[in-house]
DNA sequence: TAGGATATATCGCCAGGCGATATATTGCCG
DNA sequence: CGGCAATATATCGCCTGGCGATATATCCTA
């Protein structure tokens, strides 16, 4: 353990962290800090309320997501909702993630097996 | 395709890019301009020499990899063989960076899924 | 009623990626 | 033979963007 550097592992997890984001709206509206609590759990990285607040305005920003604030007597929420777009840009994404990691895998995976092998 | 953009491609990139280097060197020595053209080639992604040479320098000082200058008349290369200790950090790195991945693929490809079946 | 969890948001520091640049040899093409 | 591209290694320093720190406010519980 600890053998990928933390900061290997964090940059690992910036690329994925827009997609996790948009994953994590696939089966309904979440607000802020669930998706935080939830994309913690699921990837096992922390993240920063300073890194999730700004990607959801940008998320916001390109019509990925569409926010409203829950109206009753409960603490204020920012709800987000995945638009049609911001269905499309998670499949594509998702997909592209996919293959990227794919081909990175696919230069290290035999190398780990020579590496296995030799000693 | 490009639906992810550039800077998430960079990220994963870089979290794989030493174990991408060392994974080069599983084979035998290399020295750094081939190590930058090799990797460029099976990851799809630009290297510049800014980045893996303080890279190599770094492994060097980490003790995973030892220089030798090729003697002869040639152009002047700068040799690198992975240590016992570097092939140790090549298998520790590249489990924990598949461990690392899978997990993110948990979280994103269910998603996908259900995007596809709802959308 | 004090402290911790919940909830959203922004500011500003600074680490580090990478473009630019330096240097030198080799090979090719007009 | 002159010049440009590729080969080969190396470092400097700009600038950006991640994230720690901070602000604000409500809710819960011991």
């Amino acid at each position: 353990m600890e053998a990928l550097s933390a900061q290997s592992r964090r940059d690992l997890f910036r690329g994925s962290l827009e997609t996790l984001v948009l994953a994590e709206l696939v089966d309904g509206p979440r607000y802020g800090y669930a998706i935080q609590r939830r994309v913690e759990e699921a990837s096992g990285q922390a993240v920063g309320a300073s890194v999730l607040y700004p990607l959801l305005h940008r998320l916001e920003s390109a019509g990925y997501v569409e926010p409203s604030w829950e109206d009753g007597a409960r603490r204020p929420r920012k709800w987000y909702t995945l638009t049609e777009s911001g269905r499309a840009q998670l499949k594509a994404e998702a997909v592209e993630w996919q293959a990227v990691l794919a081909r990175l895998q696919g230069a290290i995976l035999p190398a780990l097996r020579r590496a296995a092998t030799r000693g």
